[in-house]
DNA sequence: TATTGTTATACTCTATAACTATA
DNA sequence: TATAGTTATAGAGTATAACAATA
């Protein structure tokens, strides 16, 4: 499957280009998650990117501990944690998105509008089978 | 960027199918790439998985320890091993690779036969640039 | 009792680098 | 010397499961 080649290549470079900017993947996608759902809990976060809520407390000790994240308690559950990233933090998102997206703009390069055009629904299409696959 | 995204989300999927068959993907790449290059030297191998020889090393530790892959000796060259699927490892990949494709084909569920190849074109486009780019 | 988060354990994978044996 | 493979180390990520605190 020519697919899913692809797919890991395409993964790798994003990978190696994260690691030059001293993130992992987890960790990017953990932090550009909470620059549109800031105040998340980690169980909601844990849902969403699709790992345990044991997992996600490991990701985010090593997020707090670059200071990129901090838990703050909920006012109304005393369970509850609510996730935000700090100024740095913001920081960082801010600067490793543009690379990012770069990289994959790059990657995309050649591929004509129209292309562009059906493989987005193409993904669209994925991107709904794979979530009912779960 | 959607892309990364429904690429993470696909390879999740496929994360799961080969973890309930009890196969990592590292593994399944090697034993798929085994299966079409029996003989490969690990140096080869490494250069094809796009990691380090030291892991190879390892990852090959694992699957001959399952009894899946073994080494032998090269005649002329002291120093390389020569890498080989046991009958064991063929009777693996072959029950695991129906169901890895069956997933595949799954998630692309729904996307017309001109997509798929509108698709393939992107995808040969994409891979070309993602590999300059290492 | 159920839920949120934490902790402990064990394993795979990866990067890096020093090491050996052979060429 | 250069190359093929091995070994050591350290760290991130993941799965699983037991645990504490709160609801």
């Amino acid at each position: 499957m020519q697919l899913v080649r692809t797919f890991s290549r395409v993964q790798r470079v994003i990978v190696q280009t994260l690691a030059a900017q001293d993130v992992t993947l987890p960790q990017f996608d953990l932090l550009a998650t909470l620059r549109f759902s800031d105040g998340v809990t980690q169980q909601e976060l844990a849902e969403r990117l699709l790992v345990t809520k044991g997992n996600v407390c490991g990701l985010i000790d090593r997020l707090e501990k670059l200071g990129w994240v901090e838990r703050r308690p909920d006012d109304h559950d005393g369970r509850v944690n609510r996730l935000h990233l700090t100024s740095r933090g913001r920081r960082k998102v801010e600067a490793v998105l543009p690379q990012h997206d770069a990289v994959v703009l790059r990657m995309m390069q050649g591929v004509s509008p129209d292309q562009v055009h059906a493989l987005q629904s193409v993904l669209d299409q994925v991107e709904r089978q794979a979530t009912s696959d779960e």
